[in-house]
DNA sequence: CGTCACTATTTTGTATACAAAACTAAAAGT
DNA sequence: ACTTTTAGTTTTGTATACAAAATAGTGACG
């Protein structure tokens, strides 16, 4: 039996270095705009420029990364337009999958969203922001899975990504973690309804109160 | 001043070994579930396997090919539930872009719609399959930049890449043509009542029926 | 006749090397 | 003093080489 705290046992170094990254980057460590070069990478990651090119060519394709004008990658770094646009294009899409999760709602995908809830007020309650933004990023994501469609799953994972390094300065007070785990309640609700519009406008209504919380802590 | 027909001078040779494979696979040449072979493409394009790596690393990315179980890329392969949930997720955003269409609407973007829609309902009456597809693709980017949300629009683009070789046997006889200029004139009705609901839903009723053409046209 | 083991070949992933492009900076000329 | 040119340095893109993994093929043994 493999060691469990290896995490990634057999994972190619540019598959490490990408995940890798991608973490750094949800977790606002490496800020956006700022310039990744190649050899520095390499060095950092004890590997070539080869699978560090890799990556961030992955990551490029997803908008996590942008190409410069001359020359360099960079982390994508968006205007308030931008944010406020990629927020808007979440928020449809994080809709739409409340929307088409409500339509498909079984025993075991209504038993996960409340397991998923349930770590989050855990979280909540005991104050803990680290476990809380974990939790709130499973709740979502099994959201998505409810869908029952990987795609439309795959799209909201990818702007979640996105969007991570703006949405990490959120849940600044205690207050905000029982707030946020008060609203995903009432998003199960509308959820639950099986009714599809309730579903999607208790997502829109979710999301609103979550990015103004984000926009409080800025 | 440079050749014209020069299209791309200065792209980098991954980059044209990208489009080229993009095109091929979206028209079909290259069939899906086939598998492509690095030192194969390198030669054919007279490169080496670094740059055509690249491409196909980028291509995977954004799931036009995909990784197989054990070894190589392959063409995407799409089972007919694979299919349904790219054409559910496709409706979804198309609905969506429509809703955000709808409530930032001005002088300009519903000119556009309509002069999009003039070109439909031109290449219609004329019975041109061909002028069809090419309006019916562009009147939908026109709804596509009328979100005023290029984020929005890049998704919806991406799907409708996506879905191109299996939308492209619809539109079998002339009525079909005049149906689906019908159904734009009633979408537009949808999204120019400037209602949120009813532009969404007036969506995705015309999505439902083109989806339930490309179906009949297999 | 089938199964297992071992070798050989293909293939992937990574490292290194090199050439071309672009930015920087310094020097020369006006 | 300012512009232009030119050398130098950094950086990107591509090619080649090599090692590790995996599949296929071959033969031996049950």
């Amino acid at each position: 039996m493999a060691n469990d705290l290896a995490q990634t046992p057999k994972a190619s170094a540019a598959q490490r270095i990408e995940t890798a990254l991608r973490e750094e980057i949800a977790a606002g460590e490496l800020a956006p705009g700022q310039r990744l070069d190649e050899i520095g990478l390499a060095t950092r990651f004890g590997a070539s420029r080869t699978p560090v090119r890799e990556a961030l060519s992955r990551l490029t394709a997803q908008g996590v990364l942008v190409q410069g004008e001359r020359r360099g990658v960079f982390v994508a770094e968006y205007t308030r337009q931008d944010l406020s646009q990629i927020f808007e294009a979440m928020h449809e899409i994080e809709a739409a999958c409340a929307r088409i999760a409500s339509q498909r709602l079984n025993l075991l995908t209504k038993s996960e969203i409340e397991a998923a809830q349930a770590k989050c007020v855990e979280a909540a309650q005991s104050g803990d922001r680290a476990a809380y933004l974990r939790a709130n990023e499973a709740f979502h994501t099994t959201i998505y899975r409810a869908t029952g469609n990987p795609y439309m799953a795959e799209i909201a994972s990818e702007f979640r990504h996105r969007t991570g390094p703006f949405r990490a300065k959120k849940f600044s007070t205690p207050e905000d973690l029982l707030a946020s785990a008060q609203s995903h309640q009432d998003l199960i609700d509308d959820i639950f309804s099986e009714d599809s519009t309730t579903a999607s406008k208790g997502m829109r209504d979710h999301m609103e109160a979550s990015f103004l919380m984000a926009l409080k802590a800025n």
